[in-house]
DNA sequence: ATGTCACAGTCCCTGTGA
């Protein structure tokens, strides 16, 4: 079983990415945020042929999320359930696991409402979290706009006073990992920055001024099944790339 | 060091968000 996370900043724009990729890697079940598109323009057809089912939550402009899957996909949900709010998370079961896809708010700034914006978000996904079936698999994965430590940023001394690394954001982090959830990249690499977004400007990737936002946040019982989990890197270069790299982990049956 | 990208409206440039 191989599952994968991967922002790509507009699933349109992507798309000549992300279907050779899904051919490459071939994941059972891959986790998308930021479609950047509504549900008529999703490309549900295309995926069908290269053998994927799929769920999305779209909006349009902005956001959007969805989940792929070649071994089921039932018992959808999308958003957590309120009025009028932004498309940032889908969930799903797929092989008996449930599936979370998440896009956190960025934040923007500590002194802009976003950012308070970005707390609450984080601690509704702590109560989904909380209240889940513990009987069940569960993965919550997706961009968390949120550098846990220290490791997971190129130059903590540039993000000083900046979102993406302050402490009630990480603190929002480790309240969802308190509900008995595993920073399983981390946990499987651990000294290893695996950073998985790089700024398009400044050319951050080749200088390696990244950091690791892109999380796979499993329960005890995946966790016990992994055997590995990576950035795939590859995917940073080349023509058009996200400034997202894909993240991903691989379970023994 | 705002050295980039994508989107949509103001529509071939500009504002917004990242």
């Amino acid at each position: 079983m191989k599952i994968a996370t991967w922002n790509v900043n507009s699933l349109n724009a992507r798309w000549h990415r992300v279907e050779p990729w899904l051919r490459e890697q071939s994941p059972d079940i891959v986790m998308i945020q930021e479609t950047k598109q509504t549900d008529e323009t999703f490309p549900f057809v295309e995926l069908s042929t290269i053998g994927y089912e799929a769920a999305h939550y779209g909006q349009g402009r902005w956001n959007g999320v969805a989940i792929l899957s070649r071994v089921g996909l039932v018992d959808v949900v999308r958003g957590f359930g309120d009025d009028d709010e932004e498309a940032r998370i889908i969930a799903a079961t797929c092989a008996g696991i449930r599936v979370h896809s998440c896009y956190v708010p960025n934040g923007r700034a500590l002194e802009d409402p976003h950012y308070q914006y970005k707390l609450e978000w984080l601690a509704r996904l702590a109560h989904v979290a909380e209240d889940r079936d513990f009987s069940q698999p569960a993965i919550f994965g997706g961009d968390f706009n949120v550098a846990p430590s220290d490791l997971d940023c190129y130059d903590p001394s540039i993000f000083e006073g900046a979102t993406h690394v302050s402490e009630p954001e990480r603190d929002a982090i480790r309240t969802l990992e308190a509900t008995g959830l595993i920073d399983l990249t981390r946990r499987l690499n651990p000294g290893e920055p695996c950073f998985t977004w790089w700024d398009y400007r400044r050319g951050s990737f080749h200088r390696g001024w990244g950091l690791r936002i892109d999380l796979l946040l499993v329960d005890e019982l995946l966790s016990a099944k992994a055997t590995a989990s990576y950035v795939d890197r590859e995917a940073r270069k080349g023509e058009k790339p996200s400034d997202h790299a894909p993240v991903l982990a691989e379970f023994a049956d």
